[in-house]
DNA sequence: CCTACTTCGCGTATCACATACGCTAATTCG
DNA sequence: CGAATTAGCGTATGTGATACGCGAAGTAGG
């Protein structure tokens, strides 16, 4: 059925690859390679052409290649490609730990640390992202770090649900820049044009445009209003949903 | 070279085509279609398909099918599958000028009138947040929203830098939320499970996880824990995010 | 009205992908 | 060693995007 570029992903069987301890029968011909083997392969894969092309750019035979293998051996590992991206998911999570220090920081550190890691997460390997995560949140991994922070939030004293909302929201608004970022750089890679270039490519259509008086704000704007990179902006939104977060917390704790 | 999935735009023919007017040669046999009928069919498929498949599903067949011609005849208006969604993207913007009322209303107002214009343009066009739009935000449509929200929003005082990133940050969130949401309703679809059916499904390996003792909070918190939908967590989150920009206005505007 | 010219519609071909099927190879057990 | 079992993977199928080029449908001029 073809299903495409990973959408249509089973969760039972996600699941199982995910959570299941595999062990190798004794008879018949042993694997030339391991699901962990291939999971890191894709990582691998990935990462070096999400950068360039986009996550589109993952096809089974790239994978099989860097491998030394035929492309249909993955299958003797995996459903399909979209279970293959749920394990990449998880995988990948593994390697940022947020650095929660000591049990002794107080929650902004807590989540600052926690927003850190995805966004490095992200940076490193710029096909995150662009995954589904619906109902991928569910391996080992995730749960691990999920039950970090919550542990650590929790002395708030502040509802769960909120918390969890709060965690959510974060969660959401760094993948949000993120997603931004990443297709910037993208657009910067594949067309060989850096912002500054594609505006002044640009030049003479705004200027036009601007000249027409249908945009008089944007004609009339600071000269650095768009000095500002993507890290600033992350951490400058960071800051403002933080402080939101602290007018919440005092006022349900007083 | 095959492009694939419109990836690989080039933002000099989007511009041409976002702006020019075109006009039709005088000789020749005269064009069946018109560019805006075929932005429009594009929509339309994109939205029927885009809630159940996701983007991938719109396929430059499917778009000259629901027009009743070939698949061929597409690229004479555009050049390729990229370039048509950038012309999407701002197509669809016109749609949703955000209600600013008379001028007279608070930046809070005007920011959530905006944010509440990008949800539902998600919501009702559930492919728009997840196509590239790094650089396809130059469109007159929306050239014009930005436009206006930077004029009100200037009142304050605040420097245009500032206020760029907020809207910037405020958008990247909107964007980050939704696209959870469009991920989770399309996996409700595909697998015809709920999201309770789904955690039902997941109960004895969870349950298993939980009395691991690795997971520690996570077996302990509230029942209510994950009460809510993604409309409440998208209000909650816009709401301390306001929060933290009025503490930032007070500091730079007393 | 006919002809040369121009632009359009789109069939056909090519190439990339995911993946089903089934054959052959590699091992272990008896 | 042969039967049973499982892995590797070539080949075929179906779907996408899109290059190419031909024949059709109009127009300006004579």
């Amino acid at each position: 059925m073809t299903t495409a570029n990973g959408d249509h992903r089973d969760p039972e069987r996600s699941l199982k690859l995910l959570w299941d301890d595999r062990a190798r029968p004794p008879r018949g011909r042993p694997p030339a390679l391991t699901l962990d083997a291939i999971v890191a392969a894709a990582v691998a894969t990935a990462d070096e052409l999400a950068g360039t092309e986009g996550v589109e750019a993952l096809t089974m035979r790239a994978i099989a290649t860097r491998l030394g293998v035929g492309t249909m051996s993955l299958y003797r590992y995996v459903p399909g490609k979209g279970e293959l991206l749920d394990l990449m998911l998880d995988r990948v999570i593994a390697d940022y730990e947020p650095d929660h220090g000591d049990g002794e920081r107080g929650w902004r550190e807590v989540l600052a640390a926690e927003a850190d890691r995805q966004w490095r997460l992200c940076m490193d390997h710029p096909w995150y992202p662009f995954v589904d995560q619906s109902r991928a949140m569910l391996g080992p991994n995730s749960l691990q770090g999920l039950d970090r922070i919550l542990g650590l939030l929790r002395r708030l004293g502040v509802d769960d649900r909120s918390l969890m909302m709060i965690v959510g929201v974060q969660s959401d608004y760094v993948m949000g820049v993120a997603r931004s970022y990443l297709n910037e750089r993208r657009a910067v890679e594949r067309t060989g044009l850096s912002a500054e270039d594609f505006w002044a490519a640009q030049a003479p259509t705004l200027e036009k445009a601007m000249l027409s008086g249908r945009f008089p704000t944007m004609a009339a704007l600071d000269e650095n209003t768009f000095d500002w990179s993507y890290e600033q902006l992350f951490e400058f939104g960071l800051n403002r949903l933080h402080d939101g977060f602290a007018s919440y917390f005092e006022e349900r704790t007083g």
